[in-house]
DNA sequence: TTGACAATTGAATAATCATTCAAGTATAAT
DNA sequence: ATTATACTTGAATGATTATTCAATTGTCAA
């Protein structure tokens, strides 16, 4: 007996779920690639991002008072988003400087607007 | 006195934070953005997107069957991605078949693989 | 109309995660 | 050394959300 229960359908389109199966394995990356839409996927991050994309780099207290949270807050989300690679640090005294990791993040960033705009 | 404590930071970066603040007002879609980003951001939703973009379209019962999950839970997230307009259905007798809305996904999506694959 | 089946739905559960709070570093100035 | 500041960190809290379970809908066949 099987331990879980998928389907009682009889119509199953045998071709299409071999054409599924086969191009699921070809995408091993499909883990890591939810996780970096997650990584933009947040308001906090997102706008983060987006400042970091105008100033080309701030540190965090210029950041928590861009966005009006506080300083543990944004922390949080900067070393979340310096975990995933997408931005980089810069320590200067006191003082932690961040910004964008590479182009790439831009591209993908205006592409996504593009998209909701239409 | 102010309701939340932002920030003691005497050295605040004025001209950045201005810049910023300016850049994010232009930005009244970062929301829109950010729930588009969620509803690719998971695994499930993801690896559906996927097959679909293999298979043309497929009904509920199929895709089921290629990711090993119940009904159920493929039906959750198909109306999810339905709602956010990703995808488009097609009833036809009891069988709902079910294909990408268009194609500005796939280069979203495969823009996505070419970063990570970096 | 009765039964079977593909699919949907809503409530419940469990897991994940953003923010807060209260500490703690590390660096610079006195 | 002591103090102040820019930032970090870990645990706790509250909110969100993916999946399960049980019941239901819509459609076809007998």
């Amino acid at each position: 007996m099987d331990n879980k229960k998928v389907c009682d359908c009889e119509i199953i389109h045998k071709d299409k779920v071999a054409i599924a199966k086969k191009s699921l394995k070809k995408f091993k990356e499909i883990g890591d690639l939810s996780n970096f839409y997650k990584s933009i996927a947040d308001e906090t991050r997102l706008k983060i991002l987006c400042l970091l994309d105008k100033c080309e780099s701030m540190c965090v207290c210029d950041i928590a008072v861009a966005l009006n949270m506080t300083m543990s807050a944004i922390s949080h989300q900067l070393s979340y988003l310096k975990n995933n690679k997408l931005i980089k640090s810069n320590k200067t005294g006191k003082i932690v400087f961040y910004s964008l990791a590479d182009d790439h993040i831009r591209a993908i960033f205006e592409l996504g607007l593009e998209h909701i705009q239409e």
